[in-house]
This record gives C-alpha cells, structure tokens and sequence, in this order.
DNA sequence: AGTGCACTTGACAACGTTGTCAAGTGGGAG
DNA sequence: CTCCCACTTGACAACGTTGTCAAGTGCACT
C-alpha cells in the first residue's frame, strides 16, 4: 500500500503550486476557470481525499463537525434508538457520528472519553455505566468541553437529557394498585444504575402510599436469563408470592414475561413494564408498557449539546422527558 | 474555553525541552528519574492529553489503532450484535472502533467511507448498503486499503464474511416441504439487498425441488408494519393462501408473527424465521428460526480485518458462517 | 590524566494542511 | 501613457507531535 496522495501530489501533477490545489478543494473563490479544471483533473486521477488529521491541526481550536457518544451498552433496543435519533440530527448538521462502547465499564468509558477528546471531537453524548464521571471525563467537564449526558443521571452538574424514570415506574405501580394488587414485585437490573435507582424510588414512593402494600425486590437481573429465573423463584412458593409485578427495565421485562408464560401465570400475575418491548403486544394477554421516548431523548439531547458546540454557556440543563403508560391487557389483570 | 495545553505547555512548567515531555508521556526510556517525576506531575495539573490529530500527522504511513464500521443499519438487532463482537476483539487488540450508519443510503455510505478515510482509520468493515460500492469505497478498495464486507456481497473481489444465508433459506422451505406444505409465501424485505436475494434463492432452489410446490412471493416488506400487512392481505382470500410462510429477515418475521396473531391464525399457518427473533420462544407456538450467529459473524470478519491490517496481502477471502434451524413448534404445524 | 562510553537532554526537521501576505498580471479610468 | 485596482498565484509560517542527530554530562577504565 503506497502513500496516500497529498496536495503537493496533485500540484505536481497538474503543475501548480499546492496552495492553489488546496484552494480548489476547499471550494474558496480566486481560481481561474482554466486552473480548476486541470487541479480537478488531478485530484480525480490520483484520487485525492484531504487529510483530515493535518487540517484538524492546522485548524486546532475550530470546530471540524465531529461528535463523539459514549454508550453504555450499544445492544439494549434504546441505546441504538437514542444512537440513530441523535445520528439523524447530527447528519442534518454536516456532522459525523463517531461511538464507542463501554459494556458498563467505567474504566472503559473513560478510555473512550480520552480517545474521543485526543481526536478533539466538537462534543460528546455520554450514556454513563457508573454513577459518577471518571478522571477524564471529569477533566473534560471542567475544561468546558461540550457534553450531555442521557439516560442517566451522571452525578455532576451538566446537561441531562432523560426520561422521566421515577414518575414512569410511580404510574406503573400505581396503575397495579389500583387494579387492586397489594403484593407487588419489582424487577430491576444493575442496582447502581441511577436510572433504575430513580425507577425504584418511583415504585417505592407510590406502594408508601397505599396501606397494606406489600413490595418484593429482585434487583441486578443484568440478562433476560436472570429476570427469568428470578420469576422462577419468586412464585416457587405461592403463598407469600406477589399478584402483580413491575418490570423496571426492558431485558428484565422480557424475561419476567418468559417467566411467567413458562410457569402458565401469565393471565393470572398481572404485569406492567418500563420502556419499549418488542413483543409487548404480540404476546397473549398484550404487555402493559410504560415506552420510553427514545426518538425524542435522542434529538433533545443533540440540540443541547449543538447548542453548547454553538457557544451556549449558560446553566447546565436538565431535560425531562415524559412517558406514558400504554394498556395492554397484563396490567389490568385483577389478584385472585 | 481555552486552548488545550500541549506539550510544550508542560514543558515550560515543568521547566525542561518539549522532547523530554514527549518521551515521558510516550513511556520511552532515557529519562532520569526525576525528570520524570516532574513532568509528570506538570502533565497532572494541566491536565495534558495527547493531539491525535498531530501524533497522526507525524506518523502518517503507521498504524494508530482505530478501524471503522459502517452500518446499513444499526437499531438491526444482528448489527447491533455484530457490532459489539467486532468492538470486543478490537478492544481487545487496543484498537478503538468508530462507527456510523448510512440508513441504507448509498450515498450516505460513501460519504462516511470518506469521513473514515479521512481520518485515516487502519481498516474497514463495512455492511454494505447497495449491490455495489460506490465511488470512494472501489477506490479504497483498490487502494489496497483493509476492508472487510459483513453479511452481504459487495459485489466486487475483497474480503467477506456472511452468513449461509442460502442453504439458511433451503433449509428453511424445505423443513416447511417435508411437513406436508406445498404452498409457501416468501416474505422478504428490501428486495435490492443482497443477502436477501441470496435467501430468496435458497428458497426458490427448495421449492423447485418439489412436484406441485407452489411459492407466494412478498417483497420489499422493509419494517415489521409492512409485512404485517403484508400477512393481512395475503390470507384475505383464504382459497389460494398458503399454508405456511418463510419469512426471510428479522423485522418481516416480527411482522408475520403479529399479522398471524391478529388473524389467529398461529396455530394454522406454519412459519419458519430467518435469523433471530426475541419473541421466538414466548409465543404460542413457538417459532421455529434459522438464527444467524452474530458473534461468530463479527470475530470473523474482525479476524480477516486484523489480518489485512497486519501485512496480510492474499487473496481475498470468503468466509461463509453456517447457520441451522431451531425447532419450535411454528415450523412443525402441518397443513389442514 | 586522558580516553571512551553510556546516558540524558535538547535543537531541529518533518508530517499535510490552512492563513497571511506579497508578487505578478491585466484591464480600465484618468 | 500612467496609475490604480482587482484578480490570480505562490511562498512561507504555523498547528502539535515524533524521529534523528548532536551536544553535554559523568563515570569507569587504561
């Protein structure tokens, strides 16, 4: 593989000097017809493409219509809902889309964070995997780099754009108290996982208010195998069992609803579930959902952070996005 | 927001020439100790990271540990895991991923093949958008750049990793064959994308073998509604429906799963999947797939990339990853 | 004491690009 | 015919880094 062409390659080539090549590259005005035509030629031979390295040093400082994301896990349904909701803005802005993931790691987000900055991207999205920033990314908030945070409340002052976890799971649990359960359980994933803290918090709030409301907890079912199981166990002994469950999270969802059906309890336990589930009304009786906006996570989230890239230097924000609760059949199930 | 400090930034505050920082953040020996301690310590306040775009200028010709994938489309769930396969083996090979998505646009796809080149990643994998590269990917390609193609034929020599999505497809219709169904409805998506033709042949090759067999063919069917509908009309007229369905790609198997629900009809009319699906073991019947393994799809395609990117210069090569059929009850049904 | 050597440190060029400035050209106005 | 100006073109520096080379230091050995 033989050197990539450069200016000077093509100058030579259609006898010019190379500024002149740059120039008709870069589309800049006071270049004869004549010359254009030839430099033109030249770059098509030897199939010219600008270094973007040399022109990202050259023009250190200046933004160059690249942004960074930093996923959490690039494989859960929302996160590559949010990916190509902020994509589709950022393309629509003459800007690349570069991701990175970091399997909940933080170390790893952190080595993502770094390699973005050191190829000084103009910002940077941020799904964060633990519950505070690490050493890079602080850095980089503090040096003023523009960054929003999604899904997940990063512990620091800074834009935010999320969904409206704790009233989300307040109206699910809710809506299975007033179809008359007492006993619910709640299934969650990773417990240091702010946004499901926020879930909880918006189960325990609603079963406070009610009397003779009992709750179970299962947290860190990090697979549909274990939020499966979990099912298993839950109702292995049937008496102290709950009537209802809450589903705080999608893979939990879809595992508490194989559960069930394996167990033949679907039409008796009733179930409610945060976020979007494929299968939600494919199965019988259809999964009561509380779907998150990803579309509209994504695109707020792209506006602050264009906003900030733009030179905004006001209040961090904090974006709340609202969700709603969509009937299926497996929340209006009564106790028996 | 001021400037980055650079390295002669730290210099100065360290008190000693910017080549000295440079071989301390570089790890190289020939350094005394204390040298060393300060410098460090002067990178530490200030915060210091390393300007990849001028590191990749000066090396320019060298490997810098970043290949690129561009994704026809991400929110795809065998994308998506493809995806995190190839992440990990990078990762693994301190190689950082930067990735975009072209919406099945072609266009789209070539200009992010730019935008990489750009930026000088070391390789490519691309899952390509047309039936053939467009301008700036035949270029790479005859370059001699690294790039390795997923899950579709790009339409040109290079290196290749899919699926068997033919003999996936034969396999397929002919299970639905050996269970006594003579009419068999295709259900395809986009019906340019060359995988999809490749099943489509497996399919035809099936059913060519069998006196009497009798295919309905719907194609384009690019999202779970449309082949939804799709199902809806095709079983309007009960006396010349088929009997069961092959439905060749994920969302078109989602989609047949619901419009067979909806007609209650999915203990009647037989379906097998190409490819996963989560709903397949939670609905009644089961759905019997031909599910592609992602993850062995992306260590391959990883390894082949590795390869090329490591000197490997021979021909190009094909890998065709074998897939077999999950039995499940779906695909069982027998004609009435 | 003189020589050689290992080790540390710094000066400088180069990577490919863009911004600045100056030089060259030609044409129109006076 | 001269002057000025607009326009085209090119020379050169600079961005931040790494590779090359040379200079400086101290120590062991003869």
């Amino acid at each position: 593989m033989n050197a990539r062409p450069t200016l000077k390659d093509v100058a030579e080539l259609a006898g010019v000097s190379f500024k002149t090549v740059s120039r008709v590259v870069n589309g800049e005005n006071g270049v004869s017809p004549e010359m254009h035509a030839k430099v033109q030629e030249a770059v098509a031979t030897l199939g010219y493409r600008r270094n973007h390295s040399a022109q990202a040093l050259r023009k250190s400082g200046q933004r160059l219509g690249t942004i960074g994301i930093v996923h959490a896990d690039i494989s859960n349904p929302f996160a590559a809902a949010v990916h190509q909701s902020i994509e589709r803005y950022a393309s629509d802005h003459d800007t690349l889309l570069l991701s990175g993931s970091t399997a909940e790691d933080m170390d790893q987000q952190d080595r993502l964070v770094e390699a973005f900055v050191a190829r000084r991207v103009d910002g940077l999205a941020v799904i964060p995997s633990g519950d505070e920033p690490g050493p890079a990314l602080r850095q980089e908030l503090q040096r003023g780099t523009p960054i929003v945070f999604i899904d997940r409340d990063p512990g620091v002052r800074a834009d935010l754009v999320l969904s409206d976890h704790r009233d989300g799971a307040r109206m699910a649990t809710s809506h299975l108290l007033e179809h008359g359960h007492r006993r619910i359980g709640f299934l969650g994933s990773r417990e240091q996982t702010v946004s499901v803290q926020q879930r909880r918090r918006g189960f325990d709030e609603a079963m406070r208010n009610v009397d003779g409301a009992i709750s179970t907890v299962r947290t860190d079912l990090i697979s549909v195998g274990a939020a499966e199981q979990a099912v298993h166990q839950l109702f292995a002994d049937r008496g102290a069992a709950p009537t209802a469950l809450f589903a705080a999270q999608n893979l939990a969802a879809t595992g508490a609803v194989r559960g069930l059906h394996q167990l033949g309890l679907e039409n008796e336990i009733a179930l409610v579930a945060f976020d979007h589930i494929e299968i939600a009304d494919i199965v019988e009786p259809g999964i009561t959902t509380v779907p998150q906006n990803a579309n509209e996570v994504g695109r707020r989230a792209a506006e602050l952070l264009f906003a900030r890239i733009g030179g905004n230097a006001g209040d961090a924000q904090r974006v709340v996005v609202p969700v709603d609760l969509v009937t299926r059949g497996s929340g209006e199930l009564r106790p028996r």
